[in-house]
DNA sequence: ACCTGAACACCGTTCAAGT
DNA sequence: ACCTGAACACCGTTCAAGT
């Protein structure tokens, strides 16, 4: 059974033993959620992966067993931290397909790269320190979810293009999210000077821009 | 103090104490340094990051405190394991730029991606599993030197390009390596069947040399 | 000059008791 | 329906004793 549906089963298990309050007691709840995933972020900014301890939740405010009621073990915790924030980005990459609907591939792949990098520098730490927190069982499952949404987004607005059309887009539509989203933590990882960031930034735009053209058939 | 240099010290210390000795003895210890390599990839394939520990290093033939005459902890071991992991792939790039000097820059690229791939693809499982082991502390360190190695032999490749030569090389270059490291490592943690896996890498090469194109003053 | 393994401090996880 | 924190098992690291 995977990762995922283990932890799904785990909440389900839950509230088949405490079925959902109401009014100030399941408003109780979400709050110790939001303060387990606040106290986590400030943890791992604050100290890195490996000093994300008990001890030192409790010390943020969150009890040990608090702790044990939302999440099964400390990996689910990054797990859900993780599927949190990819949730996010995933929002604001759809969000950007919708706009460029229709319009020509090079705005379609600015607005793509813009929307992508934009959402992953808004928080760099908070961005880092995730890519560092990867769950040891099941990231994959978590990536690849992230990345079928995303894929089914930028197919849609590909699509749609006013100017190109691609004998398999499918293809060229991975390989270009694979390059976006690969470029993009190579540069968090390497952690190059700002200016040097947005010059990449650019080229890496051009560089899909390039590829775009030499695959389509043109209009 | 950085990570790397604080390891470096430490090693320094160690033979100030015990002077290096000769015959069996010197033998003895690279024995144990290549038993300990040795275990720590097996236990990291067989059962993950975080069941690392010192009780199944000792079950795999290694005793706790020889490990730690050879690292100062835990980390030291995965940095000098990813140190010795880049070098190789390192080592091979090196070779393929060198074999493809002179070369028109379609050769190129197509020598140096096919060249990363392989590297990385030789043994898939410790790739993976290194790439998971991501030290905490000064991995930054050890990427950027590993970037840099491969950045001075990719540019000594292509300046000796028969034909075609560019504005900013340093840039272009910076963009090509972060997106070949970036899109093979994004390839590995997807997990893509590996028919997909070798069209997408295609496709890489076809991209980088579009863009290369797009970027360049033809001869 | 190097190895062994018991000892110790600390961390992940559980669970009885509380509200 | 949710929270607390002491208790326990296990892991990283040290160090006295061995060869």
């Amino acid at each position: 059974m995977s990762f995922a549906l283990r932890i799904r089963n785990w909440f389900r298990h839950r509230r088949a033993i405490w079925p959902p309050g109401k009014g100030h007691v399941q408003a109780r709840s979400a709050i110790t959620l939001d303060a387990i995933f606040e106290a986590t972020i400030q943890v791992l900014l604050a100290e890195g992966l490996n000093r994300l301890t008990t001890t030192r939740a409790e010390r943020a405010g969150v009890s040990v067993g608090a702790m044990y009621q939302y999440f099964p073990h400390k990996q689910a915790l990054l797990y859900a931290l993780n599927e949190r924030y990819l949730e996010i980005v995933a929002e604001k990459v759809e969000i950007a397909c919708r706009k460029h609907h229709g319009a020509p591939i090079s705005q379609m792949v600015d607005g793509l790269v813009t929307a992508y990098w934009e959402a992953k520098t808004e928080r760099s730490d908070v961005t880092r320190a995730l890519y560092r927190s990867a769950v040891e069982l099941d990231n994959d499952a978590l990536i690849e979810a992230f990345a079928h949404r995303v894929d089914v987004a930028t197919i849609a607005m590909f699509e749609s293009a006013s100017n190109a059309s691609y004998a398999d887009l499918p293809l060229v539509n991975t390989t270009l999210l694979a390059v976006i989203f690969g470029t993009v933590r190579n540069i968090f990882e390497r952690d190059l000077p700002p200016s040097l960031q947005d010059n990449v930034r650019e080229q890496l735009a051009m560089m899909c821009l390039s590829y775009l053209k030499a695959a389509a058939f043109k209009h």
